[in-house]
Order: C-alpha cells, then sequence, then structure tokens
DNA sequence: GTAGGGTTAG
C-alpha cells in the first residue's frame, strides 16, 4: 500500500470517511441506485433512475459511492448526480468520488474533479480540502494540489487551518520541491499556525528527496528536541541516506533508533537491504539482515537471493554458501536464479555438483540452459577454461570421453543448444586464455546453427584482437559487424583507439579520434593519457605535447592527468622551461594543477638543480589551498641533498614532521643517502634506527641506500651487517651493492673480504650486463684481485671452475685479466 | 556491462 494512505491517524483514507445513519427510506433508494449502475448495461434514460434522481441527497450519494467498487462506474454515477436537478455535491461527495479515483490512480478525471470543486464554489472544512489535497498528492499532482490550495483560499472557501498545510505539505513531500515547501510552511507560520510533527515530517521528507542533508538534519534536529522522533521520521531518513548511498550514515542511524527502541518495519529491512547491496556494502546488508532476523520479521527468497548475489559478487562463496544453508534450513526452497549466482562464484567443481544435486530443483529447458550457463561461467572463472571448452562442445553434439563430475551432470540432464550467451561466456573465456584462432572459429559457427550475435560479443572479440596485435582479424571483425548491421559503439572505437596508443602510432590515433568524433563518441582519457606517458618513456616528449594540441583541436577536453604526463616527459629530457611553459598555458586555460601535478614540476626543478625554484613552486601550491604530499616533501629533500645543503634537507624533514606528514621510506632513503653523501654515516645510522622504531619497514632500496653509503665511506664492516640484514629478510640486492662492497674492501686494504664478496656473487649469478656501468667496475675488481699475491690464486681458481665457468659470462673471464683501457 | 590514466629514494 502506498505510505501516503498511512494517514495521521494511522488508518487509511480508503475507509469509508462518512457513515451517516441513513433513513430507511434513503437506504432504498442508495440500494436502488447501486444496484441499476452496477447492472450492465446502463440504461440511464429509465423511468426508475430519474425517479430516484429527484429522491436523491448528497448523504445518498455517498453511500452509493461508497458502495460502488468500480472506478468506472461510481464515476459514471457520479456525473449522473452532478446533473440532477435541484442537486449539489458537496465536498463530502467530492472527496468520495476523489478517493476513489486516486485509488484507481485515474489522474486526468480527479484533476477534472479539482477543477470542478472551485468551479462550483463548493465549500470546504479545513479537514475536507485536506483530504482532497492529498488524494491529488497520492497520484503525484503535487502542482495541481497546490494550485486548488491557493484557489480555494483566495475564493473563501475554506479557511485552512494547520491540518490542511500538513496535508499540502505531505503532498509536496512526494516530490523534492523545497522551495515550495518552504514557502508553504513559512506562511503557515505567518497565518499564526505553529509547526508540528506533522508539518517538520514533510519537510523533512522533502529535503531528504532533494538530497539536502544539512537543511534534513536540522529539521531532525528540532523534532528530536520535541520529543517527536518515531520510526516514520527514522525511516525517511534512513531510507533516503541509503538511497544516496550513504551507507555507513544510514547504518549509524538505525543503531542510534535501536536506543529510541523504534524498530525498522518489514518493509523498509527489504528496501534497506537491497539498497545497500546494490550500493556495494553486502557487509553492511548483512548485518542489517541479522537485526532483521533478530526482530522476528521472517526472510523471504528475494532477500536471500539478493544478499546471495552481493556476496558472489564480491566473491566470498563462504558467506554465500553459509546463508544459502541457513536459507533451506528455513525451510526456503532454492530458485534457479540463487542457484546459478551461488554456482558461478563457487569455486570447487565437487561442491558445484553437490549444490545442484541437493538443490532439489527440477529442472525444464529454459532453467536448464540458465544452469549450464552458469557452470560454464563457473568454470571459466576458475581458469579451468579447458573443461568449459569441452563441455560446451558436448551442448553443440561433441561426445564426451569422460563422464564424471561436471560432465556427467551435463549428460544426465541432457543435451540442451547452447544459447547466445553460451558462445559468449565460451569465446570471452577463450579470448582471455589467449585462445583467439578458437574463439574466432566458435564465432563463425554461430552462424550455422543460426544463433544471433549480439553487440558485446562483437566489442569483446575486436577488443580480444586488437590487445593481441591482431588488427587484421580486429578490422574484419569491424566489417562483418557493420554488415551485421550493428554500429560500432563508443567501446568499440575506444578499443581501436587504445591500439593506437599502445603502439604510439600517433597519426592512426588521431585519425580514430577524427572518426569518433564524426559519431559523437568520445576517447577514453586513459587511452590517451598512455599515449603521452608512452612516447614520454621513449624520450618522446614533444610530440605527446603536439597530439595534446591536436586532441583540443578535436574539440576533446582532456584533464589535469595526460598533462601531468607531458610535463613530467618534458622535465625528464631536461626540457624544463618548456614544461613550465606548458603548465602555465593549462593554468590560463582554466586548468587547476592537482597536488600530483605540482609534485611533478617540484620534482623536475630540485632534479635540474633548480631547488629555490621550486620553493616558488611549493609556495604557488600552497596558496592555491592545496595541502603537500610525502612526495612533494621527498623531492624537494632529494632535492636539497642533491644540491649539497644538507640542512636544508633537514629542516624540510622536521617540517614535514611537524605538519603531520609521516615520512615514509623513500624519505628515510633519501636523507640516509645524503648524510653518507656528506660524511655523515653515524647520523645516517642513527636515522635508519628512528625509521625501524616509528615501524616504517626498510625495502632493499633504503638498504642498498645505506651499505653504499658506508662503503662510499669506508666502512665495509658495517656495511656487511646490512647486507647479511638483507639476506635474513630475502631482500635481493643489486650487483651494484656487491661490487661497491669489494670496492670499499679493497680501499681498506681487505682483499680476503673482497674475494668474499666476489664468490658470493659467483655464487648467486649475479653478472651486470655488458653495456651495464657495473660490469666494468666488476672487471676492474676482479683484475685488482687477480694482481693481489692474497687472492689472486685463489681468483684463478674461482674463475677455473667449470661449474662457474657456464655461469659466468666468458667475456667477463677473459676481459678480468686485462686492464680497463 | 564493457576499463581506469599522471609524482618521490640506491
Amino acid at each position: 500500500m502506498n505510505s501516503f494512505f498511512i494517514s495521521r491517524f494511522g488508518r487509511s483514507i480508503c475507509t469509508k470517511i462518512y457513515q451517516a445513519e441513513l433513513s430507511p427510506d434513503a437506504k432504498r433508494i442508495a440500494d436502488g441506485l447501486i444496484s441499476i449502475f452496477t447492472n450492465k448495461p446502463l440504461g440511464l434514460e429509465n423511468q426508475e433512475l430519474s425517479h430516484l434522481g429527484s429522491k436523491l441527497t448528497t448523504e445518498i450519494a455517498e453511500t452509493v459511492l461508497a458502495g460502488i467498487k468500480n472506478w468506472r462506474i461510481a464515476y459514471k454515477f457520479f456525473t449522473w448526480a452532478t446533473s440532477q436537478s435541484g442537486y449539489h455535491h458537496t465536498c463530502y461527495t467530492y472527496n468520495a468520488m476523489a478517493s476513489i479515483l486516486s485509488r484507481a490512480r485515474r489522474n486526468a478525471p480527479l484533476k477534472e474533479l479539482a477543477f470542478d470543486v472551485v468551479n462550483s464554489r463548493c465549500s470546504m472544512t479545513p479537514g475536507a480540502l485536506g483530504f482532497l489535497i492529498r488524494c491529488l498528492g497520492s497520484v503525484k499532482l503535487v502542482e495541481e494540489a497546490s494550485a486548488l490550495f491557493d484557489q480555494v483560499k483566495m475564493m473563501g472557501l475554506c479557511v485552512p487551518n494547520n491540518y490542511t498545510y500538513s496535508c499540502l505539505l505531505e503532498t509536496i513531500s512526494k516530490s523534492d520541491l523545497i522551495n515550495l515547501a518552504e514557502m508553504r510552511m513559512n506562511e503557515m507560520v505567518s497565518n499564526g499556525w505553529e509547526a508540528d510533527k506533522f508539518v517538520l515530517t514533510p519537510m523533512l521528507k522533502v529535503y531528504c528527496n532533494a538530497g539536502k542533508f544539512d537543511k534534513a538534519w536540522a529539521v531532525f534536529d528540532q523534532i528530536h528536541t520535541r520529543g517527536w522522533v518515531d520510526a516514520h521520521v527514522l525511516c525517511i531518513l534512513v531510507l533516503s541516506l541509503s538511497k544516496w548511498g550513504e551507507v555507513d550514515k544510514a547504518f549509524e542511524l538505525i543503531e542510534r533508533m535501536e536506543n529510541y527502541n523504534v524498530s525498522l518495519n518489514e518493509k523498509t529491512f527489504y528496501v534497506l537491504i537491497h539498497g545497500f547491496v546494490s550500493a556495494s556494502r553486502v557487509d553492511k546488508a548483512l548485518q542489517l539482515f541479522e537485526k532483521m532476523c533478530k526482530v522476528g520479521v521472517l526472510p523471504d527468497t528475494g532477500i536471500y537471493d539478493v544478499l546471495i548475489g552481493g556476496l558472489c559478487k564480491t566473491k566470498e562463496p563462504e558467506k554465500a554458501l553459509y546463508l544459502y544453508s541457513q536459507m533451506k534450513s528455513a525451510g526456503i526452497v532454492p530458485d534457479i536464479g540463487i542457484l546459478t549466482k551461488l554456482i558461478s562464484c563457487v569455486p570447487d567443481e565437487d561442491e558445484i555438483i553437490k549444490l545442484f544435486e541437493e538443490s532439489g530443483i527440477i529442472l525444464d529447458g529454459e532453467s536448464t540452459i540458465l544452469l549450464y550457463n552458469s557452470i560454464l561461467s563457473a568454470l571459466v572463472n576458475n581458469g579451468s577454461i579447458e573443461k568449459a571448452y569441452r563441455v560446451f562442445r558436448s551442448m553443440i553434439g561433441d561426445k564426451l570421453d569422460c563422464e564424471t563430475g561436471i560432465e556427467k551432470l551435463f549428460k544426465v540432464n541432457g543435451i540442451i543448444r547452447p544459447n547466445p550467451t553460451s558462445f559468449n561466456i565460451i569465446i570471452d573465456g577463450l579470448c582471455k586464455s589467449g585462445r583467439l584462432d578458437e574463439a574466432l572459429d566458435l564465432f563463425k559457427d554461430m552462424d550455422q546453427i543460426a544463433l544471433r550475435k549480439d553487440i558485446t560479443l562483437y566489442n569483446n572479440l575486436i577488443d580480444a584482437m586488437n590487445n593481441s596485435d591482431r588488427f587484421e582479424d580486429s578490422l574484419y571483425l569491424l566489417g562483418e559487424m557493420k554488415n551485421s548491421g550493428f554500429q560500432p559503439t563508443q567501446f568499440t572505437y575506444n578499443s581501436v583507439y587504445g591500439y593506437f596508443c599502445r603502439r604510439e602510432d600517433v597519426p592512426e590515433a588521431l585519425n580514430v579520434v577524427k572518426e569518433m568524433r564524426l559519431h559523437g563518441h568520445e576517447p577514453w582519457i586513459k587511452h590517451s593519457t598512455s599515449l603521452v606517458k608512452q612516447l614520454c618513456k621513449h624520450g618522446r616528449a614533444v610530440e605527446a605535447c603536439k597530439f595534446l594540441i591536436d586532441m583540443v583541436e578535436e574539440g576533446f577536453f582532456l584533464d589535469i592527468i595526460p598533462y601531468s604526463a607531458a610535463i613530467d616527459g618534458l622535465l625528464k629530457i631536461k626540457e624544463v622551461d618548456r614544461a613550465l611553459e606548458l603548465f602555465q598555458t593549462i593554468c590560463a586555460r582554466g586548468y587547476r594543477p592537482d597536488v600530483i601535478a605540482y609534485n611533478i614540476l617540484i620534482n623536475g626543478l630540485c632534479k635540474a638543480k633548480r631547488v629555490s625554484e621550486s620553493q616558488d613552486v611549493l609556495n604557488e601550491m600552497l596558496s592555491n589551498g592545496l595541502v603537500p604530499s610525502v612526495v612533494t616533501y621527498n623531492s624537494l629533500i632529494d632535492g636539497w641533498c642533491k644540491d649539497g645543503d644538507i640542512d636544508k634537507a633537514l629542516l624540510c624533514f622536521s617540517k614535514m614532521c611537524g605538519e603531520e606528514r609521516e615520512p615514509n621510506v623513500v624519505t628515510y632513503t633519501t636523507l640516509i643517502d645524503g648524510l653518507c653523501n656528506d660524511g655523515r654515516p653515524d647520523d645516517a645510522a642513527t636515522l635508519w634506527v628512528e625509521m625501524e622504531r616509528k615501524g616504517c619497514t626498510p625495502n632493499s632500496i633504503a638498504f642498498m641506500a645505506m651499505i653504499n653509503g658506508l662503503c662510499k665511506n669506508g666502512r665495509p664492516d658495517a656495511a656487511l651487517v646490512y647486507l647479511r640484514d638483507m639476506d635474513k629478510k630475502g631482500l635481493r640486492a643489486d650487483s651494484f651493492v656487491y661490487i661497491a662492497l669489494m670496492g670499499a674492501f679493497l680501499s681498506n686494504t681487505n682483499p680476503h673480504a673482497a674475494f668474499g664478496i666476489l664468490k658470493e656473487m659467483v655464487d648467486k649469478e649475479m653478472f651486470p650486463e655488458r653495456v651495464d656501468r657495473n660490469h666494468s667496475l666488476l672487471k676492474d675488481a676482479i683484475f685488482k684481485l687477480s694482481e693481489d699475491p692474497c687472492t689472486s690464486s685463489n681468483v684463478k681458481r674461482l674463475l677455473a671452475a667449470g661449474s662457474i665457468q657456464s655461469n659466468f659470462p666468458v667475456v667477463v673471464v677473459d676481459e678480468a685479466f686485462k686492464p680497463t683501457t
């Protein structure tokens, strides 16, 4: 029942509103009229009827209207009554008719009736006007109700009281017309009426409908301070919060409701659980479900269906299965919908079979294909594409050589021809596992068994081809798609666009963009960004900038992200001023750079040793109300360190701690490197301790910075301790670190230790590539060790060992004994 | 329905 009908008196307006004691005579007339009007066909010129018409009173008319169930017949009687000489409708007969029409949701005659009320200058009590307005409201004739209210008031047919106003507001609360509601409320107050619960509640509702929660909360506070909070008020708020996706706030309020000893009704529970699940908050939906069960509301199949469906979507099969068993023990028989949802998320094949066998579902043709398809997609999702494919082939007539498990299930339940969905599942699965040719073959098979291919299937296949660089096939499919009467969608175009972006083919990418513009499609910015990024990665930042200009010329608005990527690209190729210029250009065009955009600029300036300029950029960022992130500080700290101004770096570090930006492992690594380069290894070691104390776990880069830093300061023994710690933590060091250690040991005249490191490198098979500058460093170290009498024989033995030869690039072995020129 | 992009350390 529409919530409208639950009136302020807690009863339905459908009930008869006038039940006067009729005289026996009048009663007879009413019965006569009812029987004439309900006995078809209606002959209105009937003698009897005109006789009864002369005796018609409004009391009789009300009784007749109450006795006719069909709105059409009632309306016919009502119209007939209007034309009886000497008879005039009262507000009560109008309302009786209005009530019937609103219940039957006949808006046109209802509007006409409201018009007649005014035209006939029928005077109304405040209550009657309120009733009529609510009839209009129940069929959402909000503006009409408001107009009626004004006309009746203006013509002096009624002096509305606060009940009338509350009815009007309740009607307005079916809309989101805040202004109208506020106007009526003020009007009422200025007429001397006080805003009671029945006025504030619709105000609350109208704010909720419009999503104006700040105002809604203000009204709620008023209701609360006056002690008027009830289930209805709370339901309005909770449902509205849920509708606007504020699941947590809605849930909080429900918990607060429990303190008021107010409980949700069954319908509200149902609506909320559905709402929470569709807001992807199955967690809260489940908690609500528990509350619902606790207060004794029995869940129906629909609730289990939505909850199990939600859990399957969030990939929580255990919880879904638990709920399913709960449902079954409550005596609810699962339907094919619930079963297929479960099957598609249960990872285990035996579990799937058990589920089906224990479900007690009797399959017909339609449910069999649903079941088969859900099993196919379960297999595909679990990575058993091969099995899915085999079972699928049995559906199109191939004989199965294995008759256990899933195969048996398919066999037992009979051959069912696959539908387009079955093909979609298998073709998608084949594409995802790179079996494109088989996917294409199946796709072609669909024509032979006259199955309709849908647009998604075309799109997915084309996308798969593009992603595997099979553009020829993609083009072929695109042609076939067009021939079959499908227009490529924005997805199709973007798939092709993405293909050219990935291949850094700027001219072709732009061609696609031009075509997209013709068809009114929007190129996805992620593709544009990845093209920019890709070009920048290969030092083609200038081309990337040109591409962005071309995109804008094509009329496509890009967001800050591709520009940030281009600016970063320019900075990486040391085109600092060009980067600054682009930054300024986009700012002038109205872009508001975010923290990341500023970070990119600050970092670029720091790397270009223009640290003081980066400080200016920081200030600009601050004046734009942006809060620097850890990355911002890290870049600045690194800038100062590399600029040889370790004190400014440390100042920056303490500033960042003061602003509650927690330093991360990058911050510490940067500073440790900086301190070591400044000849302060002890301070670096202290910082290391502080880092660990603060719960920041060092990663391999941090370790390597520390080890390298200590080596640079001639402390290979201390460095070795960190290397051993790395081993313990399962972190791997680059060959560079080993070479640094060897170098440091050699400088400390400890060739034995240096040899130990070399041996470790050989054992771990870590050799830098020839192009790597570490390659020559290693060669030098090996040469030195082979020159040193303490280690020379060991080195030669190590390098001569057959087992090592195979792991050790021969070039290095040979070249090791020649000094680098 | 479709998919999700830019920044920091040795």
